[in-house]
DNA sequence: CGAAACCTCAACCATACGGTTGAATATGCT
DNA sequence: AGCATATTCAACCGTATGGTTGAGGTTTCG
C-alpha cells in the first residue's frame, strides 16, 4: 500500500532506522521513543509521522498515550522488491553477521546502534 | 563500505530504481540509458552518480563510453538489514507477485515499471 | 585537423527535509 | 475545576535535493 518511495525515505534516516530497531523490542509511547535522543519531542514527532505515512509503524492512541508499533509488511515489500534482484542467494544470515562486522571494523559513517541486534 | 543511509536514500527515487532495474539486464552506457527518461542527460548522469556514490552500481569509462554496471553487494547489505529485522520468513517469492498484484490494482502512485522482473 | 559524440561541471532555481521554539489540544489526576 | 502529562501544530530556518541550462573536456572518426 505505501510507495516504496516514502518506505525507503524513511529507511534512509539513521534516526528512524533506530526507531525502528527499538519498536523491534516492544511497543512504545512516543515520548519514551523520543526519550534517548538528544533531539526535542516535536522532531521525533515528525519522525513518527514520516514513519507511520511509509506504513513502517502504526500511532494508536490510547488514553493519553500514543502507542507505537512496528508494522512490518511495509518492510516486507521493500526487502520483496530487492529480492526481487535475485542477483543474491536467499536469506543469510551469516551475511548479517559480516555486515555487522564490516559496519563496525570500518569507522564508516554513523556511531550507534542502526542496526537490529536479533543476534542473541 | 557505503552507509545504508546513503544506499536507502539512493533508492527512494523511482527514476534510480527504474534504472537498477535496466542494469539489471546488462551493463549500458550513460547515455543509453537516460534515453527512455524525459530528463535531461544532466539530470541522469546526477542520478548516477547517486548511485555510485551508494555503492549499487560502478561506472567504468572505456573509450569515450561509460559504462554501467548493478554493484549487488550494496543491495545486499540494505536487504540484510531489513532481513535482520527477521520478523517476517525467509525469500518468499509468492510474496514478490502478491506485491506486484498490490501494487498494480491500487493504483496507489506511481506507474511505470519501476520494479524488476525477474518473473518470466 | 576539425567536428561530432559522450559525459560532467557549474551556476542557478524551486521545493522538500530535518531541526528548533512556542502555542494549542487532549487526557488523566486530585 | 484546575493542573500536569503527552502529543501535535505552526511558523521559521539553514541546508539538501532534483531539476534546468550552458559551457567545457575527452575520445573517436572523417
Amino acid at each position: 500500500m505505501p510507495a516504496l518511495d516514502s518506505i525507503f525515505h524513511a529507511l534512509a534516516d539513521p534516526t528512524r532506522r533506530r526507531i525502528l530497531t527499538m519498536l523491534l523490542e516492544d511497543d512504545m509511547a512516543v515520548t519514551d521513543v523520543a526519550d534517548p535522543f538528544e533531539m526535542s519531542l516535536a522532531a521525533i514527532s515528525k519522525h513518527l509521522g514520516v514513519l507511520t505515512r511509509a506504513g513502517l509503524i502504526s500511532q494508536e492512541r490510547r488514553g493519553r498515550l500514543t502507542w507505537c508499533k512496528l508494522e512490518p509488511q511495509a518492510l516486507k515489500d521493500a526487502s520483496v522488491w530487492m529480492q526481487g534482484f535475485g542477483q543474491f542467494e536467499p536469506v543469510d544470515l551469516d551475511a548479517f553477521e559480516d555486515f555487522l562486522k564490516r559496519e563496525f571494523s570500518e569507522p564508516d559513517s554513523e556511531e550507534d546502534v542502526t542496526t537490529p541486534s536479533p543476534l542473541p
